[in-house]
DNA sequence: GACCAGGCACATC
DNA sequence: GATGTGCATGGT
C-alpha cells in the first residue's frame, strides 16, 4: 500500500465512523483565530470557558480585546491555563493584526498563503501549528496542521520514522493527499478527535502489539 | 493525587 | 543543534 492510499484510507475509515466534524468551533475568523492561541496545549472545554469570558465581556473583537488591559485579559483568559503567557501571545497576535489589516483577518484574502505564514510565524507566540490553524480554520487555506497526535498516529502506522519534524510531517500530507481545504479540515479535526481515543497506548486493548503501537483503524477500546 | 490537554519560547549544554 | 524546562487551569 502506497502512503497515499494508506492516508486515503485512513481517512476514509475514520471519516466514514465518526462524521463530519464541523470544525474549527467558533462563529467568527477571529473568535478561531483567538481560539488557535488558547488552545496551545489546553483542553478545548477549558478554552470555551475562556472565550465564553470574553463574550460576556463584549470583548470578542480585535480593537477591544486590543484594549483592554493586560490585569483584565489575564482574568478573562484564566481558565485556559497559561494565561500570563497566553495574554502576551493574544496581545502580539492583536497587535499584528491590527497593525496589517485593520483588526480584520478578511482584509488579509488576497495575501499569499506562504507569506502570510511568514508573518503569523513571526509573531511571538505563534509557532507552527497555531499558524496552520489561522491558515486552515480561519482563513481557508489548504494548508495541513499537524500536531502530537498527528505524529503518534504516523509514526504507528509506519508512515514516517522518527525523528522528524512538524515540516516533514506535514509534507507527507500535502505531498500524498490532494490540495483540498475541507478534506485538510476534516482530516485534522477527525485524527484530533480519535487522537484522545486510541493514540495513547491502553494497556487492556489485545489489538495494540505490545500495548505500544496502538493503531487508529484497528484499536477500538 | 497523578496525569493529561488541539504548543511555544527560552535557557543551557 | 539537541535537550530540558516553565508556563497553569480544570476534568478524569
Amino acid at each position: 500500500m502506497t502512503t497515499q492510499d494508506t492516508l486515503a484510507h485512513i481517512y476514509n475509515q475514520l471519516s466514514k465512523q465518526y462524521g463530519p466534524q464541523h470544525w474549527w468551533p467558533g462563529d467568527t475568523a477571529f473568535e478561531i483565530a483567538v481560539g488557535a492561541i488558547l488552545t496551545q496545549n489546553t483542553n478545548w472545554t477549558n478554552v470555551e470557558k475562556a472565550i465564553n469570558n470574553i463574550k460576556h465581556a463584549k470583548a470578542l473583537d480585535p480593537h477591544r480585546l486590543h484594549s483592554i488591559t493586560t490585569e483584565e485579559l489575564e482574568d478573562l483568559i484564566r481558565p485556559a491555563g497559561y494565561y500570563r503567557v497566553k495574554t502576551k501571545r493574544l496581545k502580539n497576535f492583536l497587535s499584528w493584526l491590527i497593525e496589517n489589516s485593520d483588526g480584520q483577518l478578511e482584509n488579509l484574502t488576497s495575501h499569499n498563503t506562504f507569506a502570510l505564514r511568514e508573518d503569523l510565524l513571526s509573531i511571538n507566540g505563534i509557532g507552527p501549528e497555531t499558524a496552520d490553524s489561522i491558515l486552515l480554520y480561519a482563513l481557508n487555506r489548504p494548508i495541513f496542521v499537524v500536531d502530537t497526535y498527528t505524529a503518534r498516529m504516523a509514526t504507528r502506522h509506519g508512515l514516517i520514522e522518527p525523528p522528524f519534524d512538524y515540516h516533514e510531517l506535514q509534507d507527507l500530507f500535502q505531498s500524498n493527499l490532494p490540495q483540498d481545504t475541507q478534506l485538510f479540515n476534516e482530516y485534522h479535526a477527525l485524527i484530533v478527535r480519535i487522537g484522545k481515543n486510541f493514540c495513547k497506548p491502553k494497556p487492556k486493548c489485545k489489538t495494540c502489539p505490545l500495548n505500544k503501537h496502538p493503531h487508529v483503524i484497528d484499536c477500538d477500546l
